[in-house]
DNA sequence: AAATACATCAACCGCTACTCA
DNA sequence: ATGAGTAGCGGTTGATGTATT
């Protein structure tokens, strides 16, 4: 028979998310945690379904996402978990814990597939595709400086804005209340309102990891900060997602995954990612 | 300066997987 | 064992911004 979609009920809003919406989600969530969305409507007031709530906070007001430009690092990571991965953007985004899912297959489609297309055509190496793609790819997202670090940075900027603009509401209170604590750091509520085993998915366990770690708190951080991070801690969860039969159908080049990560791996942070890919590359 | 084309990405849709009674 | 309800994933769309003519 099937079930109606939520946002099939009468007086659910789409669309664009306004500021005023996000501050409830994220105050929301700093009280309860993330989950049990179905619930978050109802006791938010907000006329969005759960799936919608669910997709704003995973992909745009989430602690700890990074926006703007992707560092030929997360590029060489993104095409070659996809040559290995398939379309599985979720798995591919475990791996890169700052960028969503949505964020790596907008990228993909947007970038790097085209790229890979036209090198493809041209019958260059990996390798070489690898280089040519980073360097137009920079080119063509430098004009793009938009970096949108974090997501405190998005609610303050809106937060600021709504309360030009409006009376405060008690979350808007909420928030600046805790803006102006100090404790902007809202991961730091964050930690000790949502316990690992309170979040999912692997980016939670990531994330702590990542807040957990170093002098930044993964909230505040500046963008050229967040970026010195990027793919640092890449505990990857194994949980069955990561690894699925979809792999059945890829023919990685695992030589050439372990040459440029091993060209790579300067940095001795992806010798972490290497073993996982090698994992992987076991198991397939 | 205006019109048009192109690029980007947030958000939606529909499906599958999972959980639980 | 089964079916309903929910969460999560991947594909697609549409609004918006930017570049080009």
């Amino acid at each position: 028979m099937g079930r109606p979609p939520c946002c099939e009920k009468i007086g659910i809003k789409k669309g664009p998310w306004t500021p005023e919406e996000d501050i409830i989600l994220v105050s929301y969530i700093q009280e309860h945690g993330p989950g049990n969305w179905r619930s978050v409507p109802t006791n938010t007031g907000l006329l969005r379904c759960s799936k919608s709530c669910r997709l704003r906070w995973t992909n745009y007001l989430r602690p700890g996402i990074k926006r703007g430009n992707f560092t030929p690092h997360e590029e060489g990571m993104i095409i070659h978990l996809q040559a290995l991965l398939g379309n599985k953007w979720a798995s591919i985004a475990s791996y890169l814990p700052q960028r969503t899912d949505n964020n790596i297959k907008n990228y993909w489609n947007t970038h790097l597939k085209k790229n890979l297309n036209k090198s493809e055509s041209e019958e260059r190496s990996i390798s070489e595709n690898m280089a040519l793609q980073t360097s137009a790819t920079r080119n063509t997202i430098n004009h793009r400086s938009t970096t949108y670090a974090s997501s405190t940075e998005n609610i303050s900027r809106l937060l600021e804005g709504s309360m030009r603009a409006s009376p405060k509401s008690s979350t808007a209170n909420f928030l600046e209340e805790k803006m102006q604590k100090g404790t902007t750091n809202l991961m730091d509520d964050h930690e000790n309102q949502f316990p690992c085993e309170h979040v999912q998915g692997s980016w939670e366990e990531d994330q702590s990891k990542t807040i957990n770690g170093d002098d930044d708190h993964g909230f505040l951080v500046h963008p050229k900060e967040s970026e010195k991070n990027v793919s640092c801690d890449h505990d990857v969860q194994e949980d069955g997602d990561g690894v699925d039969d979809h792999h059945k159908n890829a023919t990685p080049p695992l030589t050439f995954i372990e040459k440029w990560l091993l060209e790579e791996s300067s940095t001795g942070v992806q010798m972490e990612e290497m073993s996982h890919l090698m994992e992987l590359s076991n198991m397939l």
